[in-house]
DNA sequence: TCGTGCCTTTACCAAATGGTAAAATTTGCC
DNA sequence: GGCAAATTTTACCATTTGGTAAAGGCACGA
């Protein structure tokens, strides 16, 4: 056997990890990291609370392999973005993508929301070594884009920092967006015309 | 004395009360409520613990006296958009002084991110009563301004929370911006300059 | 200056919470 | 079936935390 490689988890390994890791997402999005208790936890998994212990060192750990695993799943549609495309399609594209993100995971925009909010204690590491690369290649690439008259001349990170900020708003402002818009159920199709609207206007050279 | 009105309070009334809302702020806005203790506060505050708790009866009702100053404070600019000023330069304005907002009031942005972020457990109540009416009002006078064709058609409502995500994001994500803008001095003026861009575009018929 | 009422501190407490030890139970393999 | 390893439970514990009781200090008007 390999030096330094675990055995792969039992079944039962891997289903009570799945479980738990899915309960404290549900509970450290609702209640934020110090809002939730193990308890909680523990009771929404269905597991006592030493059980939890036995898959996780501590209430930190889980909300660390939570944190990591997000980081993938939320900067895949960036990832997407594809520099030989059609330049205002593929902007498009990744507005309609990351607003479909936050109808379908608002408790993964949740979590990230509030662990930036509270000033990514936990999560600073990953947006130097993860994000930041990312970020910088695709404000270049939208750049030159610009550069050769695909698309009009803004600043390309504020640009996608008013990407993140219009799509994100719907899952993370959730309860204040109820209220306004009186539980609308078409909300999220008037939301998506909308910002496609937004940004044609605004990148039409 | 008239029946029910308290008499005003003394000096030292007025400035530790002060002392404690502000500390509380500060800690609120870093922690979140569950995450912020009294303790913290009080050291922040200067004051003992129990000194605390003379003022106010408890850690929920510092919450909640903060979130109801903030209300005030919050909607004042939109309050101000005038029904018979110029539609685009009305808007424009609300924009800017929301994002100065953001950059001189972000412990208030947070605060209030915070607890809509969770559910708005403590505000719920101040939505409907406070926002809410506004909110329709002032979607009224947008909608007014763009049926006599001042500004071009687009869904006041969605507009609106367009407006507030975008600017707000500089306070509310200010750790992953300082990241990804690696501390630019310049960060306000910029995001300025795009956001005038993107809703003049976006509303000139 | 003296007392009354406002303010502050000291010393506590009960509940909640993250975490542990070790016994008991179940699982998977021969 | 039987046994070793993996899993789960029971019974705890130390710390933190929101909150209280009551004594002490202080300011200010008579």
């Amino acid at each position: 056997m390999p030096d330094g490689v675990e055995k792969k988890p039992s079944r039962i390994q891997q289903r009570n990890r799945r479980r738990i890791l899915d309960a404290a997402l549900d509970v450290f999005s609702k209640h934020g990291y110090r809002g939730a208790t193990l308890d909680q936890i523990a009771e929404a998994a269905g597991l006592s609370k030493p059980n939890i212990l036995y898959y996780f060192d501590g209430k930190e750990e889980i909300h660390v392999t939570l944190l990591n695993q997000l980081m993938e799943t939320w900067l895949d549609p960036l990832v997407t973005l594809d520099p030989d495309g059609d330049p205002l399609r593929e902007i498009l594209g990744y507005v309609q993508r990351k607003l479909d993100m936050a109808r379908d995971l608002p408790r993964e925009s949740r979590l990230f929301a509030g662990e930036i909010l509270q000033g990514a204690p936990r999560m600073a590491p990953h947006l130097v070594s993860g994000l930041q690369p990312l970020f910088d290649e695709k404000c270049a690439v939208i750049k030159a884009w610009m550069d050769r008259g695909a698309l009009a001349d803004v600043d390309p990170r504020h640009l996608i920092f008013s990407i993140w900020a219009t799509t994100q708003h719907y899952a993370d402002f959730d309860a204040q967006v109820r209220v306004l818009l009186r539980e609308d159920a078409r909300c999220h199709d008037g939301a998506g015309q909308y910002l496609q609207t937004l940004f044609t206007r605004l990148l039409t050279p």
